[in-house]
RNA sequence: UGGGGUGUAGCCAAGUUGGUAAGGCACAGGACUUUGACUCCUGCAUUCGCUGGUUCGAGUCCAGCCAUCCCAG
């Protein structure tokens, strides 16, 4: 049974009631905050994780809970790992997720090995997941929280089982609104902050500016063309449009165009209408399971091709490569390469993988 | 230069027997959201190529002019 525990408090109100819990049941908390970059690079005023004032939430609520507080600072890996492979991926005309990356490489990796290493038993976060060890398989599972609205098991499918040995997620059991109650009645100073949003490093949202910014470079202006090869117009940089983009094309047309591809080798972006979005086959690397050792023959399961929708029935097929191959009963909108699928048998995620360029 | 067509917001485009400017795209703002998107909501022509005229009243009728396109040449 896991006592030392290493709780990640990024200044928000989740992780603030999720060290709360833990206090409660009893465990020896340690609230830690990473710091992942200096905010000089993003201009940011507003409060987003890992700037100054967050930092000061946290510790303001580490001392209402009568535990320790400390920083670490991760800057350097978080932008050689999850920083590099965000700019990377739109580079090679992909869509990455940063949070995955951020979990992966950050948060149950170094921060664990960090706790680890200090002598914890274990890390805990604010997500609502939850984990559960299952007798008869002999694993440890991660499953869907008691409030599905804000389900985050998607952003955490790269767990390991040793990982997820050490993990706990306090929030697994609360609703969100339950959460906001307890931070009031607690008089913790984040209980009316704001759910976080975007990507942390790029508060603004404008992420095609930041990647400019720390490339040195702009995104070179190429053509739009239709799925003929004719050209539209004329684009402001290939990094600033993803697979399913509607908005900001500038593109007068009859009818509504959406970005349907990127080649990074021609620097074209092909826009058509929407039925073209749809596709039912997907093929998915480094790929991670979950609840079961390995993948063997056709495997059905309900899968999600982005953190906000409803996970979708899908057949798996494992592919000699360690790939997976995704068929849905139904075609879905808008997969993007470099884009996370998570498989899920009912509660509990099966695994997951990146979505790869065809 | 003859003959025909067209000129309504950044683009496309409705505008009826003249009655006081649809809609779509784009754009802007907001909602949603621990990724990118999508989606949703709101806003967006005191004005209809220009100048006169007829009317209580004209984008809608008349005249002239300008611009542009097509066919002749």
């Amino acid at each position: 049974m896991s006592r030392r525990v290493f709780m990640a408090m990024s200044g928000g109100v989740d992780s603030s009631v999720a060290a709360l819990r833990l206090v409660e049941e009893g465990y020896d908390v340690t609230g830690v905050t990473l710091r992942l970059f200096d905010n000089e690079d993003i201009g940011d005023k507003s409060s987003t994780c890992c700037s100054i004032a967050d930092v000061q939430d946290a510790r303001a609520v580490c001392m209402r809970l009568g535990i320790d507080h400390i920083v670490l600072n991760f800057g350097d890996l978080f932008r050689q790992t999850t920083i590099r492979r965000f700019i990377s991926g739109y580079q090679t005309g992909q869509t990455p997720n940063p949070c995955i990356d951020c979990n992966r490489f950050i948060k149950f990796d170094a921060l664990l090995k960090r706790a680890q290493l200090l002598g914890f038993d274990a890390i805990a976060t604010g997500h609502y997941a939850d984990v559960s060890f299952d007798e008869v398989s002999g694993r440890y599972l991660l499953k869907r929280p008691r409030d599905r609205d804000k389900d985050q098991t998607y952003v955490l499918y790269m767990l390991t089982q040793e990982q997820l040995a050490h993990t706990l997620f306090p929030l697994g059991t609360l609703d969100k609104p339950q959460v906001r109650d307890i931070a009031q009645k607690h008089g913790f100073v984040n209980a009316e902050k704001p759910d976080s949003q975007d990507i942390c490093f790029a508060p603004d949202g404008d992420y095609a500016a930041f990647i400019e910014r720390q490339t040195g470079k702009p995104s070179p202006e190429g053509d739009f063309i239709d799925t003929l090869g004719r050209v539209l117009g004329r684009h402001r940089g290939l990094i600033r449009y993803t697979i399913g983009q509607r908005r900001g094309l500038g593109l007068p047309s009859a009818g509504r165009l959406y970005v349907l591809s990127k080649d990074a080798a021609k620097n074209t972006v092909t826009v058509g209408e929407k039925d073209a979005l749809y596709a039912s086959r997907l093929i998915v690397r480094d790929v991670n399971l979950i609840s079961i050792g390995s993948l063997a023959g056709p495997h059905r399961a309900e899968v999600k091709i982005r953190y906000r929708h409803p996970a979708q029935p899908a057949t798996l097929t494992p592919l000699e490569d360690g790939a997976v191959q995704i068929d849905f009963d139904e075609p879905q909108r808008g997969a993007a390469a470099g884009q996370a699928v998570v498989f899920y048998n009912a509660d509990s995620v099966l695994g997951g993988g990146t979505i790869s360029q065809e």
